[in-house]
DNA sequence: AAATTGGATGGTACCGGTAACATCGTGAGG
DNA sequence: CCTCACGATGTTACCGGTACCATCCAATTT
């Protein structure tokens, strides 16, 4: 019967005693307080080392009530921005001493993201910090989570560097001679799809122009497929446009599949510009010419603004990339 | 100087004053214990509505030392099967009633996943799911974390399930014909890496068949492009292969993309399989036949072994899915 | 030399739940 | 009619850190 010896997890008050000082002590070391003796803090770290101490967290919370935990509510894992973005969150709070607890919800269903958003909560989150969500989404998650700082990655000042990035890509095209230009959206009542639309319109706007025409998918490679048959429609009448900007790559994967199917060639007839510059969109059929987020900045951004803390303002502009899918004009 | 009142988060003690009963009661109600009078849950019940009352995770983990949450770790989130895993981790756990908490680790850096166990450890998870990992990362994993379950995603059976995938591919291209099959492997230090190869392995062993030739790449679309050119130049050797097993479909992507550079045609020239079934993978061109896992049943069986509880054994299988980049020998 | 000041450290209550044990009341069994 | 068992509920200590306040002592000031 030998028991695996009930191993009572060892605590500040076996350092303490092993140390030989007081929890309190332990403590001022583990938070890094000043108004330790060199010396005796190297006493404590040594114990800590010697039992193999790990802090605990619930214990820490509980006492400060603040657990240095950031709650993020994702929405769709099998979009490389989202995903993405998740992951830049995750390396920002741990560089910034915090953790991350996760909970994916359906961004149509509020009644989803209240779920979520009452897991986090209850996770007793010191913010949340929402991905790619719908207009309402970040109503609800307000709405259910009183009192907790909620901030959408890629809202704030975040909206102005999505507009930019989408203006970047239309700016292209003009550059390039195009001057009938189509939109495919993203879904209009997603903060990102609006910000980008946005990007869209201002750099038409600047250059005189007006947008040729407008679809809306779901960011999905599936939807870029599916619009791509109106697309054609549009593009065999008068005054086609030109070129097509799209809302993010994915959507441009399957819009370029489907163009293809309709016997149209991309770039010759019709030229497209995507959006998140996709590690494997410089490997689509064609090479697809986008535009790049600095997610590790914009992550950081939102962190420090969630969490209160002085923190940068902006997220590193947008950039460029360009590949083959957009050509001059009457190449 | 009107401050916004410190609002004292309410408690099972105020529940439990407002429904006129003891602190014990209201746990045992949030508990689902038996032997509670109908009428006494409701009245708790109405009494936590009232006041909003949320329950505090972290007393609760530290009164019981056990926080019903799962960690996991995770690799690369620009991949898709991993984002896609831990989405499928965070469905199943939350269905079992766990949190997650996520730590992104370089795979091949013990350190930082030594790093990410014990941020993981400090929250006080009651397991640990691996996703994605480096061979080296389960043994640093499970030694950073002594008595804390630890398991891979895809691991233990699921290691069965990935073979018999990858040995579903093989199968196909047997049964279309090819009997020189090559393959482009993931990293040989990756644990699915491994048990897709041996798939390949067996599928052709058991049609008395040989591997024809063999390279790895680092599962993204780049590796796959970069690896074209050793492929093209296997290709006009005599006795080439005719088909092409590839460990993922965006090393797939690639890999098509960098052939069509070197001016060969996929899948008249060659035969290609991919894995995973990526959603976007149906728009490449062409598009790719591979295979489809079960993510959400592997999950719920990952998550039923990590925590001790009996669930099912084994994840659904995989299914192969057709599509024009795998096309009969001798077209 | 006494008083002041601030660095270094200890003692103790408390955060918000829950486990363990105690208690009370009521219907079944003797 | 009394004991017993069990259902329903209350009481209390404790989980493992940390905030707050007290204490001690050496260096500096007057």
């Amino acid at each position: 019967m030998t028991q695996p010896a009930p191993v009572r997890a060892v605590g500040v008050r076996d350092v303490a005693a092993h140390a030989g000082v007081s929890t309190q002590t332990v403590s001022r070391v583990l938070n890094g307080h000043p108004h330790i003796r060199p010396e005796t803090r190297q006493r404590v770290l040594d114990a800590i080392q010697a039992l193999g101490y790990r802090i605990n967290n619930a214990a820490r919370a509980l006492g400060t009530s603040t657990s240095r935990t950031l709650g993020v509510v994702a929405s769709d894992a099998a979009l490389y921005g989202p995903a993405e973005g998740v992951a830049a969150l995750e390396a920002a709070a741990r560089t910034g001493g915090r953790w991350i607890a996760t909970a994916y919800a359906d961004a149509a269903d509020t009644s989803s993201v209240e779920a979520a958003v009452g897991h986090l909560l209850a996770q007793g989150v010191d913010g949340i910090v929402l991905v790619a969500p719908h207009t309402r989404t970040l109503e609800a998650a307000t709405a259910a989570a009183p009192g907790v700082p909620i901030v959408a990655l890629h809202g704030g000042t975040g909206v102005a560097t999505q507009s930019a990035g989408a203006a970047l890509a239309v700016a292209h095209l003009i550059d390039l001679g195009h001057r009938r230009i189509a939109e495919v959206a993203g879904p209009g009542d997603w903060l990102e799809a609006t910000a980008r639309s946005r990007g869209v319109a201002d750099a038409l706007d600047s250059a005189g122009l007006t947008l040729a025409d407008r679809w809306e998918g779901d960011w999905s490679a599936a939807a870029g497929y599916a619009l791509a048959e109106a697309v054609a429609e549009a593009l065999g009448r008068a005054q086609a446009p030109t070129a097509l900007a799209v809302a993010n790559d994915q959507m441009a994967l399957g819009l370029m599949a489907g163009l293809r199917a309709q016997g149209i060639d991309v770039p010759r007839e019709v030229s497209v510009v995507g959006f998140d510059d996709n590690p494997d969109s410089a490997f689509y059929l064609p090479a697809l010419t986008t535009v790049r987020l600095d997610l590790a900045s914009e992550a950081r951004r939102v962190v420090a603004e969630v969490v209160g803390a002085p923190g940068e303002a902006f997220a590193e502009p947008p950039v460029l990339v360009v590949r083959d899918s957009a050509i001059p004009l009457g190449d």
